[in-house]
RNA sequence: CGGGAUGUAGCGUAGCCCGGUUAUCGCGCCUGGUUUGGGACCAGGAGGUCGCAAGUUCGAAUCUUGCCAUCCCGACCA
């Protein structure tokens, strides 16, 4: 993998941004840093979010919708909330415009039409629905609420990275209510390991599943768990959260229930999201110089023919031969392209397929047909090989299975290979320069020692792995008594 | 908002320092033909407010000033 397209976010964006995935940023200064993404870039969301779906659903969720719009006394209602998001909000001032007396042909804002109220661009939709769920929760038969909502946010970054940090983008956002503590917590805790299941085994990216530390807390939450990943640039990226937010919003919106005993209490809450970020960890964790490799199980498209003729009478022969097979590994629910369009000749198209990451490729002329084979190549090691027309199909569904898990263990060994231990200062800031990943260290717990560390090596601490083992140790920057290890990197 | 760089066709660029024919080259695009087992070749063609504005000059892509935008580094960032 070359230096060019690793070294960072900016790199990737520039090789997509021309080739690939075709996400870019909107050209429009007004609307900079929000992207668009093209069809083959959303078929591969869509398939993202139909696997989420179903997997939040199986555990018990449903789906509904809220307003875009939060008007401002609503937002600033739960204070910590507000204050974290305060500096990137977009915020709707005005509801008309009219045409200019002095510009013909231009418009301006209508000043007669100005707002009572300004309103907030959803940067998170707590607040809206927490003043929503007020009235939906009186009884403790009303509990627990398990909603997600798919929707778009918008946060006014200063500068933003395609995929990673852009000004709108589509997420999900899943906010529930619960009678105790205890089951709020087990939410919060059972969400984070839907995300590490789906991250894992659909998109083949391992993670590490923790805790933030309070510095790097979600605003409004008691507790945030995260999936932390690591890229193949050696930084780290947040691949989704998880919060248990107490009873903050509940007293901040007022939502009470009645128990059994008709004790009347606030109610506890979550909330948990995973966005659009998940396509740049996708990108960033598999891709080679070639362009970029899916995973079989979300791939927007997992396998495309190419026939290989010359002439219209070889076409017609392959034609046949392929639409046996096609129907063969339709009826086995695989998603397949055949692509005997004259504008491109066969290697253009090999090279095509391999950055948009298909991940098998099958060609086929007439010298195969004359041997009843076909040539299979798989997008993940490049290897070819001839295989036989007969069960074909069978071949390239076990194939598809392989590569699925080929992508995830290549990632984790690297994951592993790039997990340090540092006990020293020293140490520390070495293997950070030199080698970069997650570095795991002894910290003595204060927000003092972590914002310092930030200040001279721009490392974060990721989070606090959940099965953390214990170990008493001293802090690698104060010496202060530690007794565990956290994991630092540096991240997007 | 601070520091640095850049803006020339859809994309990537040369020319700018030292002003002077019709603004360079590659990719892509269009037409015709030959091709088709790893990003084909030949011939022809289309496509430009040289970021915007003002100034200097006989003459500005080139010099001056202002503005705008983009990228990188900071600040900021769930």
């Amino acid at each position: 993998m070359s230096k060019e397209l690793t070294t960072r976010a900016a790199d990737y964006s520039q090789w997509y941004n021309d080739l690939v995935i075709k996400g870019q940023l909107a050209d429009h200064s007004a609307v900079r840093g929000c992207m668009v993404i093209k069809p083959y870039g959303y078929a591969l969301w869509e398939n993202m979010r139909d696997q989420l779906d179903r997997m939040f659903k199986e555990t018990g969720h449903v789906n509904a919708y809220f307003p875009l719009f939060v008007p401002k006394s609503l937002f600033e209602a739960e204070e910590k909330n507000a204050e974290g998001f305060a500096k990137e909000c977009a915020i709707v001032t005005h509801y008309r415009l009219k045409t200019d007396p002095d510009n013909k042909g231009k418009l301006i804002v209508d000043p007669e039409a100005k707002l009572e109220e300004e309103l907030i661009i959803r940067p998170t939709s707590e607040a809206i629905i927490w003043n929503t769920y007020k009235g939906w929760i009186q009884s403790y038969r009303d509990l627990p609420l398990l909603i997600n909502q798919w929707a778009n946010v918008v946060r006014w970054e200063m500068r933003t990275r395609l995929f990673l940090r852009t000004a709108e983008f589509l997420w999900q956002e899943g906010h529930t209510a619960h009678a105790t503590k205890e089951e709020a917590v087990e939410e919060t805790e059972k969400m984070l390991h839907v995300y590490a299941d789906f991250v894992e085994q659909y998109m083949g990216v391992p993670v590490i599943k923790g805790v933030k530390t309070a510095n790097e807390r979600f605003a409004g939450a008691e507790d945030t768990y995260c999936i932390e990943a690591l890229m193949q640039d050696g930084k780290a990226l947040q691949a989704g959260t998880s919060h248990f937010l107490g009873q903050n919003f509940a007293k901040a919106f007022d939502v009470k229930f009645s128990d059994k005993n008709n004790k009347l209490d606030y109610v506890w809450a979550t909330s948990w999201g995973v966005s659009t970020r998940l396509i740049g960890a996708l990108i960033m964790a598999h891709s080679d110089d070639q362009g970029l490799i899916m995973p079989p199980k979300i791939a927007p498209l997992q396998v495309v023919i190419v026939p290989i003729y010359k002439g219209e009478e070889s076409k017609s022969t392959i034609d046949e031969k392929s639409a046996a097979i096609i129907k063969e590994l339709k009826a086995m629910g695989i998603s397949v392209k055949y692509d005997n369009s004259d504008n491109a000749r066969p290697g253009w198209k090999f090279a095509e397929y391999e950055l948009k990451g298909v991940p098998v490729r099958v060609a086929m002329g007439l010298r195969d047909i004359e041997n009843n084979v076909a040539e299979v190549a798989r997008r993940d090691t490049k290897e070819k090989s001839s295989i036989s027309l007969d069960g074909l199909a069978a071949y390239i569904k076990n194939l598809l299975d392989e590569i699925q898990v080929n992508i995830y263990n290549r990632a984790l060994a690297f994951r592993n290979e790039n997990m340090r231990e540092a006990n020293s200062w020293n140490e520390f800031v070495t293997m950070l320069d030199e080698k970069g990943g997650f570095i795991s260290a002894h910290w003595d717990g204060t927000s003092e020692t972590e914002e310092k560390i930030k200040e001279q090596t721009k490392a974060t601490i990721r989070c606090i792995p959940l099965d953390n083992k214990l170990e008493n140790g001293k802090c690698v920057l104060t010496g202060e008594p530690s007794k565990q290890r956290v994991l630092f990197a540096r991240a997007y």
